[in-house]
DNA sequence: ATAATAAAAGAGTTTTTTATCTTTTATTTT
DNA sequence: AAAATAAAAGATAAAAAACTCTTTTATTAT
């Protein structure tokens, strides 16, 4: 479904969603070991969000990353487009080279109405919606 | 979503089932060629299906794989089983390791009712279903 | 029997993805 | 200004996936 790159920027990007909402800054090794990912691989992929404006960075002591409330606003589809560019959109079941509507495969229309349910998942769901839901109590983040 | 193997496979499958209608054995160039993959890793994916009795082989002349009725009633599931293994059934979108219906991540509920859609859909198309489809002219397989 | 055919098997290569290590640059506190 | 901190960047390295090539074995038609 998503690369690794993309499972690990989305758990990273709810992790620093949740410690903006307390005003605070993490380093790469607190992120690293907050959503259980290689540090250095972690470094690459946040740099890269950060250079995509997904959200800020600072450097020098008590510096990190964070967000502002517009990176708040970001959708899980803003991250992995991000990441993953835009196969999530373009790839299909069948990796068929020629289709369309008119020249369907035979699960088109089964999986295009999926597909289209996949995808408003990912563009609904906001960073600050993930930190609401998460401070109800009745949703969880666990890596291990 | 599935493993270029995979999805190689499904496209192979189809093919020899549209054959085998017409009681024909096709050889692995014309697999190969009807399906747009390479010859030799077309191969070794045939090879495996074959071992695993998803579809029947001959050698020597007149030889080629092809189906017999009950090979036909495989569905696009049991091609994902053999080639993916159970990875389409167990992976989930943020890749937790630890998660559970008392336990759920942020988009748990939506994405249950995504999977499972998905899951039917693929088990519910068997190969013998999809060659009356291909059959009735509304539906096509393109490759290139 | 022999030659032709085609799958089966095995070894090897390339490419892509994932992950690690090292150095550099910017910032801030003291 | 100096030391400390932390991101940015670059260069490798390891692993997995995708793909290719060569040899072997089984079958069948002549
Ligand atoms: S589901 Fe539709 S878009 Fe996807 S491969 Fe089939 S015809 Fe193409
Ligand atoms: S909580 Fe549900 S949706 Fe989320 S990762 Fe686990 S199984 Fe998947």
């Amino acid at each position: 479904m998503f690369s690794k790159s993309c499972e690990y920027a989305i758990k990273a990007m709810i992790f620093v969603a949740q410690k903006s909402k307390e005003n605070l800054r993490v380093g790469i090794k607190e992120i690293a070991k907050g959503t259980d990912a290689p540090e250095h691989f972690m470094a690459k992929i946040m740099q890269d969000l950060s250079r995509r404006k997904l959200l800020h960075s600072a450097k020098g002591p008590n510096g990190g990353f964070y967000m502002d409330n517009t990176d708040l606003k970001n959708s899980i589809a803003d991250i992995v487009k991000a990441v993953d560019g835009g196969s999530f959109y373009k790839d299909c079941v069948l990796g068929l080279k020629v289709c369309s509507e008119k020249n369907p495969c035979p699960v088109h229309f089964e999986y295009k109405a999926i597909k289209k349910n996949l995808i408003s998942m990912i563009e609904n769901n906001t960073l600050a919606d993930f930190n609401e839901k998460l401070e109800t109590g009745k949703f969880f983040l666990k890596n291990k």
